[in-house]
DNA sequence: ATACTGGATTCAAACGTTTGAATTCAAACG
DNA sequence: CGTTTGAATTCAAACGTTTGAATCCAGTAT
């Protein structure tokens, strides 16, 4: 039933060592050959010396599996996203999240475990797997769902996890998130400083938390400016280039089209521009559109993206700093942490170029 | 000394149930009651019954740990990579490897281990307990140096593990490649085809057989056109943006200017655009350059990028595959895969810009 | 009656580690 | 001299699993 398709025949290695060996050889116990492999002050230096001599000529190695078995711990810890591969992978918003948890993990000496899930049913299934297992000592959490049924068990199951992105139960749960509303506000803010009042927004999926944050920034940048509210301009997408295009044509076909775009993303914010340009606009100074993320390719589009930077890579280390923090039962700063967003104006919200 | 920076204090969670106090109110040994949450045909449904009753009342749960201490099978694989996670996630070459990896062994049920060596003296220490802690059934090692000596070792070790990349010692090794070389080939062919002799390269470190096997389809493409090879159009870089940049210049200076750039990849060719609109050249029709990978971006620059695509999630899931058939001795098609790359047109090579 | 066969269950031993208890030895005390 | 103390070492037991051996029982052959 684990096994799944796994396959069965594994024909093990002939050769393997064993410790009694290694006790035999030198005529101590077994304990007192792992003690002396690991260099324990218990065991006399002349012990050691035989019981390390006797390992080397037998090719004997201490066993990590041992340890973890023994002291239950494995000084490993998984980051789950729960999505497909293919979907994860695919937005390198994420890229930049593990790159932060692994850097972190690899000072302090960890092993990074990568899980995600393909399908729903999948899911509740990995979890449990992860976590009962005992094949890591914790857990990252990036980007669930808001009715993701696995976050209650979770969290009753006092098992070491930290969140990535905020999460409605929020007193309880360690997460590690960013400013989504806020950087959503400076964004609005900057296409009404602009001159604009007619600003549509295509959102990512408003299950999620960040996308409903980001809306949230969008409708009080309006409500700052005494712009009302128009549902229309409202258009939920899920974070991907093709809800741009899509969102977009449907927006310009309104009887009253927007002057301006807030994108959720970059990558919608690149569909944005795709179907402005189809459309016989031209993205930028001629229609600004606004992304969020600041992904590597920001920079580098026609027009340069405009778009609200977050801390990628910093929300990872911090989940993982948190993580670490929590499992040496180390005093830790809050339940909470926060990162800032800003502004980074390059092109497309028609401002003079300067990248 | 392997417990590094970690720290120490643990505090035990108290509450451990463990499978002798399942056993004893059941009544039966220790190994019944784990066969039995196993489901082993061995045991009887009524003894099973009982067992899986107790165990339920008391929250206990079998251990994979214990499960791959005897058995020797952990179920998880690593992919190292030996660089600096700095470098590795800022490269999305690698991203696109991980996901296919990460893809096959989701399917299989396997569990994905990912190991990064900051630094070159740190890798050794890496290497050998990834390899000798027995946590990890077999390993996928993404693009290694050629003069990277902890392959040898892991060469003789008859540890289970393919190559991501050719490998000089081919014929006894498992390794998963792309063809650098054709790919280069069909390139610069591309490039002569447009009426060019003057064509430079600007190629990545040349200690790694993928930038070498680039600059050898490059001399192989002038050959075969009649163009005599000339040193000082080839400039060794380093796969960054940043060697583009500074490859172009130094190019650029020549009493002869090339009129034409090969870059070993995308990261490089977005830096030869760069200095060539510096230096007042229009990249594309004006001055063609084409990359090499076709990373996501290619063709969301201006002018979209002509280059060769290669399969990177395909390099990754066959690894993936390779490993498994290994890892369960199944037979193999061959020592060695090589997937196929193809040029991608798009402007920047000068043609019409269809995309 | 005894031995044998084979199926159905169960369990001891082994994997390698760490903790807590045991052992040894020397020195210090009564 | 006998006991106690304390330090220096060592080891048995425990963690949870699986394999190979053991046990039991019924049925059959000798």
């Amino acid at each position: 039933m684990t096994t799944g398709t796994r396959d069965e025949p594994l024909e093990r290695t002939p050769q393997r060592v064993t410790i009694r060996e290694v006790a035999g050889k030198v005529g101590v116990s077994v304990s007192t050959v792992s003690l002396a492999l690991a260099d324990s002050p218990l065991i006399a230096t002349d012990t050691k010396r035989k019981v390390r001599e006797a390992a080397a000529a037998l090719h004997y190695r201490p066993s990590a599996l041992g340890r973890a078995l023994q002291s239950r711990r494995t000084n490993s810890v998984a980051l789950i996203v729960p999505h497909s591969s293919q979907h994860v992978f695919g937005h390198l918003y994420f890229m930049d999240v593990l790159s932060g948890v692994n850097e972190v993990l690899n000072a302090a000496d960890m092993t990074l475990v990568l899980s995600t899930t393909k399908t729903e049913v999948q899911e509740e299934e990995a979890y449990a797997k992860v976590l009962h297992s005992q094949m890591v000592d914790g857990v990252i959490l990036a980007s669930a769902a808001l009715n993701d049924k696995n976050i209650a068990s979770l969290q009753l199951s006092s098992f070491p996890f930290v969140f990535i992105g905020r999460y409605p139960l929020d007193p309880v749960l360690h997460t590690v998130s960013v400013d989504d509303e806020g950087g959503a506000l400076q964004a609005v803010r900057h296409l009404v400083w602009h001159g604009h009042t007619r600003i549509a927004h295509i959102s990512g999926p408003l299950a999620h938390l960040s996308a409903a944050d980001r809306l949230a920034g969008y409708r009080r940048a309006l409500e700052e400016a005494g712009i009302a509210f128009r549902a229309e301009y409202c258009w939920e997408g899920d974070y991907t280039e093709e809800a741009g295009l899509t969102g977009t044509q449907a927006l310009l076909a309104l009887e009253e089209p927007p002057t301006a775009i807030f994108a959720a993303n970059d990558e919608t914010a690149i569909g944005v521009a795709e179907a402005l340009r189809a459309a016989g606009h031209s993205p930028g100074v001629g229609f600004p559109v606004v992304g969020f993320d600041d992904l590597m390719f920001a920079r580098l589009v026609e027009p340069p993206l405009t778009t609200v930077h977050q801390p990628m890579r910093e929300l990872g280390s911090a989940a993982a700093r948190l993580l670490l923090a929590l499992l040496n039962s180390r005093p830790i700063d809050g339940l909470q942490v926060q990162l800032p967003t800003r502004l980074v104006i390059r092109g497309s919200c028609g401002c003079p170029s300067s990248a």
